[in-house]
DNA sequence: AACTAAATTGCAACTCACTTGCATTTATAA
DNA sequence: TTATAAATGCAAGTGAGTTGCAATTTAGTT
């Protein structure tokens, strides 16, 4: 199985376009260069990126940013990618790590100079359960912190 | 002290205008009817509520969304009003707890119906240990939940 | 290689939350 | 009452993200 031939990275897999080819095959998507290149720079970026942001590795004029965002949204609808919410004015997102899905990592975002940093565990037992009495299924939750970074101070 | 005299509610505190009055000269802000009346809607109401809601609320002729928009950032730097998002495509509004303005809750919110219900029990301390270790000072959080409800279900 | 249907793209126009400049009105304090 | 600062309405602007449509590209089939 080519997922486990692959590289891993921090937060997932570092992608060659021909993984990103077979990816894109499994999900019956054409292996478009733009599709290609979104996964193979959101794989090697150690923090999840804009849109705007992939648009500019793509080079900005070799296509247009509304193709970057619907490839974005097939790639959430399939699962591939997630969509994150750093409390800025726009979405940034990250590949979704292949071999547990269910694997995420939070953040702490820079309010000074917008550098971002993983943070790997995530225990929130007690909040889910609480949830869950309340009634609430197929809990999901965002959690991201702010702060200023050891630069900045 | 005004505050202490103060109905509670759920999450803060019901104020009169009269109350409202009280805060907004505190604070050097001319008592107008627009502010005065986000402070009592946004007190009455159960959960948070976006600039365009409040806009309804205040009688939507009754004022242009660009001053109600206007006194919420104002609020917010003074820090009577929080600004939260809940995963939805706008922002939603809430008044800090005057008595504890650290204090702050979570929310769900359904993703089918759309209702929101407060969590009130917030311990994120081994995450804000590890955030400390990294650096990171003036630490802050967003924590939001989604989900399906019972109704919903 | 040629052909067809489906997927993808560029482009331009649009939506929607939110912001801003400016002229006018209102609140407050002297 | 009057001067000054604050607040407002209005209209135009921003910027992220979406959408309709026509043209292009991909992939599967002959």
């Amino acid at each position: 199985m080519y997922i486990n031939r692959m590289k891993k990275t921090c937060c997932a897999h570092a992608l060659t376009p021909r993984d990103a080819h077979e990816l894109l095959a499994l999900h019956g998507l054409n292996r478009t260069e733009i599709k290609t290149q979104i996964l193979v720079q959101l794989s090697k970026s150690k923090k999840p990126l804009s849109a705007s942001e992939l648009h500019q590795k793509l080079g900005a004029d070799s296509c247009n940013i509304s193709s970057v965002f619907r490839s974005l949204t097939q790639f959430q609808e399939i699962g591939l990618v997630r969509e994150l919410n750093l409390g800025e004015d726009f979405f940034r997102f990250e590949l979704v790590n292949l071999e547990d899905s269910h694997h995420h990592h939070h953040h702490v975002r820079c309010r000074d100079c917008g550098d971002i940093k993983l943070i790997e565990n995530c225990d929130l037992s007690n909040f889910e359960k609480m949830i869950a009495k309340m009634g609430f299924k197929q809990t999901e939750h965002t959690l991201e912190f702010t702060g200023v970074c050891g630069k900045c101070n």
